[in-house]
DNA sequence: CAGGATCCACAGCGATACTG
DNA sequence: CAGTATCGCTGTGGATCCTG
């Protein structure tokens, strides 16, 4: 893996944040959990609207190893896990904030192609 | 192209931003713009690192289609192309030195992986 | 100088089915 | 309930060469 790709990510920080949260679900999970700051993995599911397990775990999991999510399995029966953001991660939140709207203004701007 | 996908764009404001400036090299041409508002072709290759005369153009089309960046074409020989911010695209600006600043911190924080 | 065309590789994403 | 595994597509990005 040694790509100019690499250096990209290694010396251009907007390469690098994206590159941990560039993905496409990333934004939206973070979004849900600003929204609602403590969520289980299903609840989570149905607000992420067309996620699939699959995207959502995966999804998940990298945020944890970013240190931008929070995991708490609870070893009860039936399991419980509860995601939240950490500090970090809610420190990206004024920032999709913008982004978003940015968006609208862009959506309104040119409602034709 | 009636995908689920296409549903999230329309409705998520986020997703859509994303969509227009997404791609890997929208986000650092923008950059180097802002940086020096008023760039030629050769000069925008240059500063942004890597990139190819595919993805440099092919990016600049799209900006300028979304309305993000001015196309200024003189009829000389040789040929004289001059690239700016328009508004829209400088508005975005702030947006990405924040994510540039968000960035950076995680690039401290977590030096080990 | 400022691009366009072509071909190709690969990773991201997705559907479906299965497990502790 | 909270995930995993497998498999395959498809779109994005890349190298290289060519043109007005």
């Amino acid at each position: 893996m040694e790509t100019k790709e690499q250096k990209n990510i290694a010396e251009c920080p907007v390469a690098y944040a994206l590159n941990l949260i560039g993905g496409k679900w990333h934004f939206q999970i973070i979004w849900a959990l600003y929204k609602k700051p403590v969520q289980r993995y299903n609840e989570l599911k149905r607000r992420v609207d067309g996620i699939t397990n699959m995207m959502l775990s995966q999804s998940l999991k990298e945020l944890e190893q970013y240190g931008l999510v929070t995991r708490i399995q609870y070893p009860e029966i039936p399991p419980r896990v509860e995601y939240s953001l950490t500090e970090e991660g809610r420190a990206l939140t004024p920032i999709i904030s913008e982004l978003a709207r940015w968006g609208v203004k862009q959506m309104a701007a040119r409602k034709d192609s």
